[in-house]
Parts: structure tokens; sequence; C-alpha cells
DNA sequence: CAATACCCGTATTATAAATGCTTATTTTGC
DNA sequence: GCAAAATAAGCATTTATAATACGGGTATTG
């Protein structure tokens, strides 16, 4: 059981556009900063900008900017909305289902309850709250730097 | 992010052996109900024997018995010993992180409150708790059909 | 002794993630 | 106004991992 990277890299390019909300970041800058690939950031990003979440902008000067306030988005919101798969069995899935015993099982029930207990912790964690460090992150981050 | 097929298989074959608790049952007979792939069965009860939760028995009468009080097992421990991986995101394995933000990240804390939200919901689920509708299962399951 | 059923290690297959490449669009500078 | 450079977006390929299938081995009963 383990999240998605996908879903993992966006948190961190959100959490970085947070600590660095001044001028756009460009994507080869975040894929330097988290040692990532830059086409698959690239792709993230795209999923992050549809949602409305982050601001992106072509050409010479562009880059990633953060739409929103850190407060008004949960990480439980990410994760819901980019995790690609959270049917935990497949019995969530109808299409996919071969178990027979779903009438009577009460295993999927319990499951739903532990999977909205564990989404619902996450709702009460806001971006905002993620990067109330920011000294540190920044630090982390290398933003701040002056020398070359 | 979704449970792996092995542990769903333990819990399916610690529910049948918890409604048919009278003779043995062989990893044939679960195979034949629950449409899955028979060694790979033989290997999820060979984990389950390891730890104690059933007892295996070889030979022409052999089979699988349930060793335990179905009340003193719960979902939560099953899930916790016998799920391969339960790192949410990478950071959780020192070994395989590359995450540089770790110090101060804290997503990281926010994901273990939430796993941790996720397991003590389903400690509160004994298997006992999961077929107390035995008369339903072994419907679904096909105990007591007298025609053959 | 023969048949049945669990035990164990190996190999193949399938699925999903990670990466790389190509295309299209925007902006800046001449 | 045009050309060049930088970046986002979309598409295809490679890679890795998990799930499954298979074979031989061992123990036990009748």
């Amino acid at each position: 059981m383990q999240l998605s990277r996908f879903s993992d890299y966006a948190l961190r390019t959100l959490m970085y556009l947070a600590c660095a909300p001044d001028g756009p970041t460009s994507v080869g800058q975040l894929s330097q900063v988290h040692g990532i690939s830059f086409h698959h950031l690239a792709k993230t990003a795209q999923a992050l900008a549809q949602r409305g979440w982050i601001e992106t902008r072509r050409g010479r000067t562009g880059g990633l900017r953060l739409a929103i306030s850190p407060s008004d988005l949960t990480v439980g919101r990410v994760i819901r909305e980019l995790e690609p798969n959270l049917a935990l069995v497949e019995c969530f899935d109808p299409a996919k289902n071969h178990c027979n015993l779903s009438p009577a099982c009460l295993l999927k029930h319990s499951l739903s309850r532990a999977l909205e207990a564990f989404l619902s912790e996450l709702d009460r964690v806001s971006l905002a709250d993620l990067v109330q460090d920011r000294p540190a992150l920044n630090r982390l981050y290398g933003i701040g730097e002056g020398a070359a």
C-alpha cells in the first residue's frame, strides 16, 4: 500500500511554490531542486494547472505560480483528486470485481471506513500547514543563497 | 493506493475458515470457492501458518484450520503483518529515500498520522465481526448445499 | 506402497510507473 | 514584423515491480 509518486511529486511541487511565491518558478528549477526528471514533473504540473491550483505561463519568462491560497488547499483534497487508484481492493470497483461475496461481505465496509479515516485525517492538513516553517524549507531548497 | 492481493486473499482465507471451522479445508476447496489460483493461495496459507493463525495438516485428510479464536485476530493486525509495503512515500524508508527535504518536511508526519488512523480503524474490526452473518456467507460459499 | 495435500523455489507474464522524445505555443530581442 | 529561444503540452518508449503460473519435493494417511 503506497501512494503513487505522481501524487508525491505533486505535493512537493505545491510545497515549493508555496514557499517561493514571488516570481514564477520554472519546471527546470523544480527538477533540479528535487532531483526528479524534468518531463515527469512537467506532467504533474499539467495536472495541477488543469485543476486551477497553479497558473502556468509560457514563454521566455514563464513558469509556475500558485493560483490559490495555501490555506485553501488540503492534502486530502490533492490525494483524493490526483491519486489514480484509491480502490483498496478489487471489489471497490464494480467493473473489475470478481469476488462474489460482495453482497454479504463486511470487509469492504470496514476498509471503506478506514480509508475515509485516512483521508479525513489529511483533510485537516492544509498546504499552509506544511510550509509553516518556511525558513527551514527555504534553506533546504537553496532559496536565498547569495553565492552563485 | 491499493492493498496487495496477497493481504486480500489472506483475509478471504481467514473469513472462510472462520465460517467452516469443523473439518480441515483444503487449499483446493478455497481455490474453487474464491476462483483464485491454487498455488497463489497456498503461498498465503503458508504465511498464515507461520504466524500461528492457522494450522496446516498434510496428508490425505489434511487441510487448513483456524488455530485461534476469530475474536482474537483483527484486520488491522493482519494487514500490519502481511502487507508487504506500508511505506506510503519513499521517505518512510530511510534506505530508499532520495528526498533531501526530510528534516523539515511536515508532510511525512501528516501521512504517518493518517496511516495510523487507517490501521487503528481496522484494529477495531475482528475476524469474528466480519463473519457475524454466517448464514449469508455460507450461502455464498455454497456450504450446506445438500444437492450435489 | 500409492495417493493425497502441503511446502518451497523458480520463471513467466502482465501491469503500471518512470523516463525520453516530439510538437506546439508564447515571449523576447533584433 | 520576423526570427530565435524558452517553456508547456502531448505522445511514445523503456523500465521496474508485482502478480501469477509452474515444477519438483516432502510428509502423512489409508
